[in-house]
DNA sequence: TCTGGGGTCCTAGGACCC
DNA sequence: TCTGGGGTCCTAGGACCC
């Protein structure tokens, strides 16, 4: 059986954690540069502001109805996800970490354990030790888990736990689901699905596979057996990354190139830091740049380039230098530019370094790259930069609301206090 | 004035191989 | 006039997720 953990309201909990005075209040918390409602608690959503709603249209309704605004902490809500996590190793070995407030659980071998016990148990411990509430719905597959979660958030009476564990249930849960709530069901399946009177679920369910095969290939197929109780998306326990992005949309919009520049440079050595964060080297950059897509009376402009780098890196500098080449090949004057990105690929583990048979040293920035990292590390956020980098610059982000870094700046909040 | 950021997987079609 | 068949690998773009 698997288990889906869910934190409720992840980001607004999480404010609530270390403010007492906000636990029964409506509060919401918004995306970098204070732009879109990402997280509301149940109060806020009663009062009907919706998710993604962009901020400055709902300035007035925060107002009237004494609605919290948090820009979003993401040192906090990381590390919030960190406590949940260990806690959840507690109770299994085959964890998949699948989202910063969400975790597929497997249990191979626990029959004799009455899971929906099992899991209240976990429930409890993780509100206990982190003041976290979360929800569990446990299942056959994956699917399952997902949609058994739906059932324990939607209906209080359950104590935040559902099991999905008799033919009965799950009859009962997929007539019950609607097709647009299923996990793996997107805006454009469903509008297709509800064309061919697919409403719930379990109408997918009674689709012939080879009319599924033929109409959403082999992912719809997938999702037909997951629904029907056979396992077909496994667990995933590879914490390593695949791919990894810095973007970020400017304050406002800007049409120099040098600013450009810095800017993807500074995306770049994130990516770069990053990538040692998790021993990997990549070998690919990704560059874009954006104009503003929703001042439609402008002309638009995008473009992004992938830069191959010959072997194998996570030096900020040579990945900086990569990043650098991309934005010159695709930098067009005259446009005014409101977001930009750096994403690397192609990443493979530091200790399989594919070495370079013309390159003079593959370990060349290893050891100026450690330092960097230490004394970042010691003295806090980017005290060592490089020099394409602005010193005086920072994200430059709007953040006007932001909580303190209650877990991981304590010193700090106790001088305050 | 203001409207986020970071991921994964699949597929079709091109480029290449023998 | 007519010019095969069977593969693999890579990539861009789409769809989905949180």
């Amino acid at each position: 059986m698997y288990a889906l953990i869910d934190c409720n309201n992840f980001y607004a909990s999480c404010e609530r954690v270390f403010n007492p005075k906000i636990r029964t209040t409506p509060i919401v918390v918004l995306s970098n540069n204070d732009g879109c409602v990402i997280s509301r608690s149940n109060e806020a959503k009663k009062l009907g502001i919706p998710m993604g709603a962009p901020a400055f249209e709902f300035d007035a309704v925060f107002k009237e109805k004494n609605i919290q605004v948090f820009s979003s902490n993401y040192a906090l809500y990381g590390d919030l996800s960190n406590r949940v996590n260990t806690i959840l190793k507690k109770y299994t070995n085959d964890i998949e970490f699948y989202s910063i407030d969400e975790s597929f659980l497997r249990f191979t071998g626990y029959q004799q354990y009455n899971l929906t016990n099992y899991c209240l148990k976990i429930r409890e411990d993780v509100l206990k030790s982190t003041l976290i509430p979360t929800c569990i719905g446990i299942g056959a597959t994956k699917t399952l888990a997902k949609a058994a979660n739906r059932i324990a958030k939607k209906f209080k009476q359950l104590n935040g736990v559902y099991s999905i564990d008799t033919e009965d249930r799950r009859i009962k849960a997929l007539k019950w689901l609607p097709i647009e709530d299923v996990w793996g069901i997107g805006r454009r399946m469903t509008k297709r699905l509800k064309a061919k009177n697919v409403f719930k679920a379990y109408d997918f369910t009674q689709l012939s596979t080879d009319f599924v095969r033929k109409e959403f290939g082999v992912v719809g197929v997938r999702l037909k057996k997951e629904l029907e109780g056979v396992s077909a998306i496994e667990l995933d326990e590879v914490s390593s990354k695949k791919s990894i992005a810095t973007t970020r949309s400017f304050d406002t919009t800007y049409k120099e190139k040098s600013y450009l520049a810095e800017r993807i440079a500074t995306f770049a050595a994130t990516c770069a830091e990053k990538l040692r964060n998790q021993q990997s080297v990549c070998n690919v950059v990704t560059v874009f740049v954006y104009t503003n897509r929703f001042q439609e009376n402008q002309e638009q402009y995008y473009n992004s380039i992938n830069v191959t780098i010959p072997f194998a890196t996570n030096s900020s500098i040579e990945i900086v230098k990569h990043a650098q080449k991309g934005l010159q090949l695709i930098f067009k004057e005259g446009f005014a530019y409101k977001k930009a990105g750096v994403i690397v690929s192609g990443i493979y583990p530091e200790n399989e370094k594919q070495f370079n048979l013309f390159n003079e040293e593959p370990f060349k920035h290893r050891d100026i790259m450690r330092v960097m990292d230490q004394l970042n590390f010691k003295f806090g956020d980017k005290k060592i930069k490089l020099a394409s980098q602005d010193l005086e610059r920072t994200w430059k982000m709007r953040q006007n609301l932001l909580s303190p870094n209650y877990t991981t700046k304590w010193n700090e909040i106790l001088e305050v206090k």
